[in-house]
DNA sequence: AGCGGAGATGTTAACGGTCACATAAGTGAC
DNA sequence: GTCACTTATGTGACCGTTAACATCTCCGCT
């Protein structure tokens, strides 16, 4: 099992790379002509351009990144500040969705991941992404503590969040999901198959989306004249929903099953629903016949829980798009003032996903 | 819901952000004095020291990464191609283990995200790092295709791994986790509990651990004097494992549970493995009462799915920092010819978690 | 023929760091 | 007092590219 580096040994010489000089000596022609062909400018004969094409090729040239940056004084390149990722599948999936749209509008991408929301780790990773020349940041760390200090942190670039609240005073431009609406679409859901007694099982309260769709939840329950309890609250993994599962059900331990205290559980995330069914379904309890349970996300396996989960799609395709979209226009903004403003309304639109964890009462 | 930019509308300036020449003015020293309080070197007086740091506060100063890396030539950054990353746990996982281990060693890491395996988009993904000056680069895209193509390319920087099979003649250097005995554990505990008809449910045969999966599937069960059924071949996705699972119970429709012509399936991953399980139940198949299922992977969920899952758990934090570790040497190597070998030795044991998926028969 | 303008190319100077080398002052040995 | 040596700092070139401006040629127009 021992990988000692085969035959190929190739013991890379590590010469220097040709640059557009080498290139230029090549062709017979002046580096300029090199770059010039390099940026497809006009006026190149195409002799001469495919006299340098085939150096470029002979030479295995490689233009060099890092000279073009400094030389034109931008970077092409969008920073990511993402918190959480891998560990969540909202963030990982817009991260992904921000990489794509920007490679679509010719920008590179560069991601500075972040473990902690301590303040040091935020501002280093925002000096990471400055240092790389960023010409724009989108913060995919959608919590309140990240967000209200970056607030405050001197930037000299655009930012841009995508889950952040709309209506925070935070100053920073923000794409979401209408996150209300989703929470109102499962509530809806709920309450026109009769449920009354509705639980709510939140995400962390520092997170921007867990704040809305629980304010979403209160708000909705209210109109509707039906008592909200007080929230519980995970860490959106499906170990936290089966812990307070199992809290929830031993709490009701002596309860008959209708006299439960509650018929539908609201889960911020299809992975704490999972991990509540799971705890249900430890303590007896069938869903949806005993509890109805709905997600939030519409992960690719939540079509495959037992039951098929009922559960909220968030598009993080175009969220990612709008973001960049937005991010684009400021930095253009930035860069010639008098350009008019597009418009930076960026709400996408949630769908309620409608599977088998809901049942009548 | 329209964002207007709020208030703050700072019109970022775009003034040129300030170098260590504008520092040095400002302290009233060489450049080359501060590029040396930078650099932390030894012979710089207090006073001086901190006369500049003072300045370079002052002038809000950062240093340009990109004028760093053209001037020493070097990058202190690896490249990382990766094919598939988000739809898939291993290699997203594998991918922030790498980053992590990477910026442990004080490098940074750039990610080349490729959509298809077609031989110019990854191509175009390694030019696209090689034009970063990256100083080598790990392929978390393990598919054979892959690695076989990247194996002909002229490369100029060394190039690792993971998930690669060692004994491939590919001729890269490769970090694994050891897929045989991962299967041979599933498989001895699945034979064991007295199951003789065992499936396999493979991931898309050109993928390097489905492959060694496969293989060492079928090599247990030869060494066993059991049958090997032709393998299933899935693509990952829990979609998938319930597509080929509602065909198998399909074809098998009219038999009696005790005449099914296996009792037990192992899937190469979880997510397959949920599928399956959702399409065995949804045919009246108990799992594991009339069959048993043992996936591949342990993501989070998969002790919350119904029934918790039996899996085997991969170390995907020590693959990467195995894989930054070689690659790492590797670099040195190339630049110091003389420098002894490390180690190259590279695989990482699997585990075993016995859960709740597979029955005794 | 002379002139203006466009097309094709060359020349030189940035960009913001680092490197190799030069310089100046201080320290101790003889 | 001078030499060798260290410590603290400065000077100029260089990395690979683009920007600004210069040059030269060819063309049509008057």
């Amino acid at each position: 099992m021992t990988v000692t580096e085969p035959s190929g040994d190739q013991a890379w010489p590590r010469r220097r790379p040709s640059s557009i000089r080498d290139v230029a000596r090549l062709a017979g022609v002046s580096h300029q002509t090199v770059s010039r062909v390099l940026n497809g400018h006009p006026s190149i004969r195409d002799v001469t351009k495919s006299r340098v094409l085939a150096a470029m090729d002979e030479l295995q040239f490689r233009p060099s990144r890092a000279a073009r940056i400094l030389s034109r004084q931008r970077s092409q390149t969008i920073g990511i500040l993402a918190a959480a990722v891998g560990a969540h599948y909202g963030p990982a999936r817009c991260v992904s969705a921000v990489e794509d749209a920007a490679r679509e509008q010719g920008y590179y991408a560069s991601i500075a991941r972040i473990g902690s929301v301590a303040p040091h780790a935020i501002s280093a990773a925002i000096e990471d992404l400055l240092s790389q020349d960023v010409e724009g940041i989108v913060i995919v760390a959608p919590r309140t503590t990240v967000l209200s200090l970056l607030a405050e942190l001197p930037m000299n670039v655009p930012i841009v969040a995508p889950q952040g609240d709309p209506r925070s005073a935070s100053g920073i431009p923000v794409a979401s999901v209408n996150q209300e609406a989703g929470a109102r679409m499962v509530l809806e859901h709920l309450i026109r198959r009769g449920h009354q007694r509705i639980l709510h099982l939140a995400g962390p309260p520092d997170w921007n989306d867990a704040q809305l769709r629980l304010r979403a939840y209160q708000a909705q329950l209210k109109e509707a004249g039906l008592p909200a309890s007080p929230p519980l609250f995970g860490d959106w993994t499906a170990d936290s929903g089966f812990e307070i599962g199992r809290t929830l059900t031993r709490a009701t331990a002596g309860c008959s099953r209708k006299e439960l205290p509650f018929t539908a559980v609201f889960a911020a995330n299809d992975q704490m629903a999972l991990g509540l069914i799971h705890a249900f379904r430890v303590a007896g309890l069938d869903v949806p016949r005993d509890v109805s349970v709905v997600g939030f996300d519409d992960i690719p396996e939540s079509a495959h829980f037992w039951p098929p989960l009922t559960t909220v799609r968030q598009d993080f395709a175009s969220l990612g798009a709008r973001c960049v979209a937005m991010l684009l226009d400021a930095i253009g903004r930035a860069e010639d003032p008098a350009a008019p403003q597009e418009s930076s309304s960026a709400v996408v639109e949630p769908q309620l996903i409608i599977r088998d964890s809901v049942a009548s009462v």
